[in-house]
DNA sequence: CTGTTAGCGCATTCAT
DNA sequence: ATGAATGCGCTAACAG
C-alpha cells in the first residue's frame, strides 16, 4: 500500500560514507559538518533523489511544520483574500497551512478547532467566527494562536482585525460630505452580534458620524439584513415601505448592496441620480455594477499575510506587535452630489 | 516546546488494565476485543482525554489520512465550490485535506504537487491547471490521483469535469431560438489553449450549435479576453469597432460578461433591450446584476464532492466510474427575443 | 481474543 | 566534528 520511494536517511548515510546522524545534520543545519561530508551527503540526496519522511521528522522533532487555518467560508471574498495572504506569508517558511472550514456553525467550527489540535498544528489562524472566547484562551495557552477579523476583549495581543468603527464612520462622513443628510444603513441583527460584531462596529461609526454633524440617527433608517444579498433586497423593500425618505443607503457589506441595487432597480429608482449606494468589502464585482459601486476596501490579502508572520514569530517564541487595520474607501459613480 | 496533554497509548493500557496494543485495536477497530475490555478502554480513553499522536500513528501505519488539494486560485467562485464540495465530501471519512494553491503558475503549481507528495498524502485532487500530462501519469501510478476540471486525453478515467461543448451549444442554441442570429462571443486565447481547454470547447460549441442551424461562425464576431473582468470590457470595445453588427453576447465566463457589461453601459447600450447577454459560470453576482443575467451553472459543489467520494474509492484500491458533468443553464433578464 | 516483540524513519542525546 | 545508542508513540506481525 506504500508509494514513494523508501529511500531513507540510512541509504544516504551509506551512499555518502558516513553516519545517519550526520546526515541528520546537514539536512537540519542544526550542528557543523566537514565541508566534504556535506558535500557527499548533499549529492546522494540528490542523487537518490532522497525525501525525508515528514511523520518521522514530526514524530521525533514534536512539530508537524503545519499552522492550522479555520476559516468560516471558502468562497467568500473577503475570508480568501485572508487566506491568499495567509499563503504568502507562509510561503518563505517551510511551513504550510492546513484549512479547515467552520462554515459558520460554532458546531463544526469547534469541531474543526479540535481536529487542528489532533493533528498537532504547529500554530493556529482562525478567522472570524464565533468560538467562545473562554476556549480560544484555552487554546492560546497551549498553543500560538492569532484571531482574524475578530476583536477580543480579554486578548487583544492576539487579534489583527480592522477598524470597523472608524471605517463606518469614515464611509458615513463621506456621503455626508457629499450633502447626503438622509441617510440609510443596512447592518446586521442583533442575533449576529457576537458573530460579527464588526458589523456593529461598523453601525456604531455611521451613528458617530451623524452625531458629529449634529444629526440624530433615525431608526427608521436602519434595516437588518443577514449579510446575504438577498437579504439586500428585502431591506430595500423594507425601507421603501416605511416611508422615511432618504438619499443615499449605506450597506455593511456589498453583498447585501447588490441585493440593494437589485431591488432599487426593479422599483425604477436610479441609482445614483435618486438613490446614492455605498458598499463594504470591495469585492471584485463591485467596480463592475451598473454604475460601479462606491465601496470600502479592506486590506485582507494583506491581513492574511501579517497574521501568518506573525504567527511564525509566536512560534519562535516572540510576541508579535499586531496592527490595527484600516479601510480605505475606493469612490466609483454609485454616488452623486445631493442638492 | 511541547504542548498537548501527554498521555499515550501506554498510559491508557495502563489504565485500562490491557496491553496497548488491545488498545490500538479497540481505537482502530481493527480486531475483536471483548466487551468489557473494550469498555475499559474508551473509558480511560475518556478520562484522560488521549489523543493518538498522529505522527506516530503516520509513521507506523505508512497513512498520512489526508488527501492533498492542489487548486489554483482561492477566490475563484468555480474553483471554490469545488473545494467546498470536497470538504463535504471528505467529511465523513477520516481524511482531511491538505490544500495548496498553484496560483496559475505551472512552476508553482509543479512544486506544491511536489511537496504534497512530500507530505506523504494518501490520494490528490487537482484541480484544473497546466500541469504537464506526462507528470501527472507518474504521480497517477504511484498514488490515487483525481483531476477535476480538466480533460486528459490519456487518462479520461482519472478525470471529472463538464461537458463544455455542449454547454457552449447550449447556451448557443437558447440565443438561436431566442431570435439572434448575430452572435459574438468571448473567448480566451490560444495561449491558454492548453490551459483551460474548457474554454475552447465552449467555442466549439458555440460554433457547432451555429452551423446546426445554418450559419457559418463569423470570425469578426469573436474576441478573446484573458478570463477577467477587465478584459470583458476591452472585448466588447473591440467588437464595438470592428463594426459588425450583433444582438448577443455570449461569454465564456461570468467575469468577463460583468465587464461587458460595464462596457455596454458605458456606451449607452441597453441591456436587453438592445444586446442580449449570457454569462458562464453562475458567480452569485451575476443574479444581482442590472438586470439579472443569464449564465450557465457548473455544479461545482457537486464536482468536488465527487472527487472526493472516488479518490476515497481509489485509496480503498477500486476504479470508480467518473461521471461527465453537464452545465445547467440559467434564464434570467439579460436576454430577450430578437424580432 | 490478547500480550509480546519489532520496527516505522528520523532527531537527539551521549560518548568519543 | 562525528558515530552509536536511544526514544518519539503507535501499528502490525507474531505467538500463545
Amino acid at each position: 500500500m506504500d508509494n514513494e520511494n523508501k529511500v531513507t536517511i540510512h541509504d544516504i548515510a551509506e551512499k555518502a560514507g558516513v553516519s545517519p546522524s550526520t546526515v541528520s545534520r546537514v539536512l537540519r543545519n542544526s550542528a557543523g559538518v566537514a565541508e566534504n561530508k556535506r558535500d557527499a551527503v548533499m549529492q546522494a540526496v540528490a542523487e537518490l533523489d532522497y525525501r525525508p519522511n515528514i511523520f518521522a521528522q514530526s514524530l521525533a522533532s514534536g512539530q508537524s511544520m503545519t499552522i492550522g487555518v479555520l476559516t468560516q467560508n471558502f468562497g467568500s471574498p473577503f475570508y480568501d483574500g485572508i487566506l491568499q495572504g495567509i499563503l504568502l506569508g507562509l510561503e518563505d517558511s517551510d511551513y504550510w497551512p492546513l484549512f479547515a472550514d467552520g462554515r459558520w456553525q460554532p458546531a463544526i467550527e469547534e469541531q474543526s478547532l479540535d481536529l487542528l489540535l489532533d493533528r498537532r498544528v504547529d500554530g493556529i489562524i482562525i478567522i472570524g467566527g464565533q468560538i467562545p472566547e473562554e476556549k480560544l484562551q484555552k487554546v492560546a495557552a497551549k498553543t500560538p494562536l492569532i484571531v482574524v477579523a475578530r476583536g477580543l476583549k480579554t486578548m487583544p495581543q492576539h487579534c489583527l482585525y480592522l477598524d470597523n468603527f472608524q471605517a463606518g464612520y469614515q464611509v458615513t462622513k463621506y456621503l455626508l460630505e457629499m450633502g447626503h443628510r438622509d441617510i440609510a444603513h443596512i447592518t446586521a441583527p442583533v442575533a449576529y452580534e457576537k458573530t460579527v460584531n464588526d458589523i456593529q462596529k461598523r453601525y456604531e461609526g455611521y451613528q458617530q458620524a451623524l452625531r458629529d454633524v449634529g444629526l440624530e440617527p433615525d431608526p427608521r433608517l436602519v434595516v437588518e439584513g443577514n449579510l446575504q444579498q438577498q437579504s439586500g433586497v428585502l431591506a430595500v423593500e423594507m425601507l421603501l415601505s416605511w416611508g422615511r425618505p432618504f438619499s443615499a443607503i449605506f450597506s455593511a457589506n456589498d453583498q447585501m448592496v447588490f441585493g440593494a441595487r437589485l431591488a432599487l432597480f426593479r422599483r425604477g429608482i436610479r441609482v445614483p441620480e435618486d438613490v446614492s449606494l455605498v458598499g463594504f468589502d470591495d469585492e471584485s464585482s463591485a467596480a463592475y455594477m451598473v454604475p460601479p459601486l462606491t465601496t470600502a476596501h479592506q486590506p485582507s490579502v494583506q491581513m492574511g499575510q501579517v497574521a501568518a508572520q506573525a504567527i511564525l514569530q509566536m512560534i519562535n517564541g516572540n510576541s508579535p506587535d499586531l496592527p490595527v487595520f484600516k479601510a480605505e474607501l475606493i469612490i466609483r459613480e454609485s454616488v452623486s452630489r445631493h442638492r
